[in-house]
DNA sequence: TAATTTTATGTACGCGCGTACATTATGGAA
DNA sequence: TTCCATAATGTACGCGCGTACATAAAATTA
């Protein structure tokens, strides 16, 4: 080595064990006049840590994954952390056919835990997602949450956004309230679907059951794949019924948009002939006409606690952390109704 | 080793050098009944070549980057290219303070080659690039022009973009039209006045003149910062001189949305009072209303580009390719307008 | 001063692969 | 059968770091 020692160099540079000023500087300028970078490949390969956090996203082919709200919010707050945390971040596309290929992440070394986006309820994927948990790798779900298992899952309460939605519309007059949900894969359409039962069973609306989905009126109902097409189309179905319905909530707010166009080329002018209610709070909602009533959802904070919550388990002095409970894994964030003009129309 | 061999597993999972058929069925097999993973990292390491793409972003604190139309779509389009060359994508957000740390990516090894988006015009920005340049490193820059240099480039004809538009608000029977731009560090805004600049000028509006920003009547000529509330805070500003403009165009979707809005909230109905129209072609301009006329930009398509061409000089067989004329190193693509009603009003 | 602990530094090795080179099987042609 | 070209496989080493252990220097104590 240039200055004086050896891998001591290794040491000042890691900051590990006892060192003498003297030597920490004289190596520091060595290494700096020597324009001497670490090689961050041989680093990891020594230390057997990859540095970076996976991030797995759909890939749907045709759909521009990252132009949707949802995943956007989501990965800005990852990005956010893992920046503060000194890791990287790797995207990785899952592959349209396979799904359990989680594993040879892991097992490739090339992340040190990962979060998962997007994930569907499916035999396959949940399956794939126990293989993980047996094999101790850190991994964090967001949004999404699988019922009967225990994983890290960063979700939010979208049983009481709904019920907060659907009792806004009921308190602001409405009471044929219908619901365009999402696909029942997703585990947050079931939330929304009991959050908007509980509003409507509540109102005295709906008769209380147990099966909750025999409470809903079969043309009150309408289901869609969160795509504006699908809330579009939806309004056409919607309309036949439109006597019997004075308003709709739908499960996100483009098909709330959809509903919306559809609606008013359909001769109903949305807020007015009928009200209109979505779900994520998008920036959309903020420019439709009339604005449309939202609930908002901590998809940032939700990234941001993800990354926090598997780089932690990830880190070399976490063992493992069984000591938490299953309730403890799932954290369960707030959401916020934004009130805005799509749906103050009845004794307006 | 398992069945027979050594090392010659490390050619039979690289497939290179010829080697039996038998002996090669017989590696694999032992392959998957051990469990073998290879381990990227040491692969890496051995390789010296990280496998990944890097891609560099602003980080803009408060602003949520990937929730911007066109950050999302020139991902998506990298994130596609990627995955079909076999690549990782490494995400990397920009420091807020210092802007020359390009070259510690490449210094580390972390990735191969990398894509800089959202960079902008300035002199560290131009340093740091020319020493990418110097020290022979791949990368490209989306959508962002740095004249006099020869980086490779994928950009798009936003001088005819914005000249198309203006001709088409001039052929809708508008003269006296407005120029919302963005900020001039982005190469785009300055080749967006130069395609406004252009069709006032054929059309006789503007005078001929050397100077091209001497030529527009300061009050027809507001600069925002791409974000809809500067667009909002601009139509006030233009509306201060409404009886001298009937028509604005602007230099993105987001500002055009804004202006909608703003104009709205001060009487004027847009697309009747007044044309707007924007550009990006995002998701919002068909939300709005009326929906807005854009520009099509092949956001996806771009990153797609850039991904490629970063990937296939980074790629082991690939010298220096100084073969490649400057011309060649800048892509321009095309764009295209989109006509939507926020835009024909003068004669309908 | 010698013995002992503490602190600082050097030595040596291995992480898991790719690959240049050496070596051995294989198959023809002479 | 002999010789040589080619195909197939084995051997050995190094990529650049981290780190356990050995060693040397300094500080403390007896």
């Amino acid at each position: 080595m240039a200055g004086v020692s050896e891998a001591t160099v290794s040491r000042v540079l890691n900051n590990v064990g006892p060192m003498k000023e003297e030597t920490k500087r004289k190596v520091l300028e060595a290494a700096d006049q020597l324009g001497y970078y670490p090689n961050a490949i041989a680093q990891s390969f020594a230390r057997r840590r990859s540095g970076n956090l996976g991030v797995v996203l759909p890939y749907v082919p045709k759909v521009h994954i990252f132009s949707t709200y949802y995943f956007s919010e989501i990965l800005n707050g990852i990005g956010e952390q893992v920046r503060e945390l000194g890791y990287d971040m790797l995207l990785i596309f899952r592959k349209p056919g396979v799904d359990n290929s989680y594993m040879d992440l892991f097992r490739s070394q090339k992340v040190d835990g990962c979060i998962l986006l997007g994930t569907t309820d499916s035999p396959g994927e949940r399956k794939a997602l126990k293989e993980l948990e047996a094999a101790g790798y850190p991994f964090c779900l967001v949004n999404q949450h699988f019922e009967g298992e225990h994983f890290w899952e960063v979700d939010a309460d979208h049983e009481q956004g709904a019920y907060e939605a659907v009792k806004h519309l009921l308190d602001e007059g409405y009471r044929r309230i219908a619901f365009l949900n999402g696909p029942p894969e997703f585990s947050n359409s079931i939330d929304r679907l009991r959050g908007y039962v509980r509003a409507m069973t509540e109102a005295g609306i709906f008769q209380p059951g147990i099966d909750i989905n025999a409470s809903v009126p079969r043309e009150w109902m309408e289901a869609g794949n969160y795509s504006r097409t699908s809330g579009y189309e939806a309004a056409s179905r919607f309309f036949r019924n439109k006597d019997r319905i004075d308003a709709v909530f739908a499960a996100n707010d483009r098909m709330a948009i959809g509903l919306m166009q559809g609606f008013r080329d359909l001769g109903m002018q949305p807020g007015r002939d009928i009200a209109i209610a979505g779900y994520d709070d998008s920036d959309g909602a903020r420019i439709t006409d009339p604005p449309l009533t939202s609930v908002s959802v901590p998809f940032y904070r939700m990234g941001m606690m993800a990354a926090r919550l598997v780089l932690s388990s990830a880190a070399p002095g976490a063992k493992e952390q069984e000591h938490s409970t299953p309730a403890e894994r799932l954290i369960r964030m707030d959401t916020k109704l934004v009130i805005r003009s799509s749906s103050s129309g009845k004794h307006a």
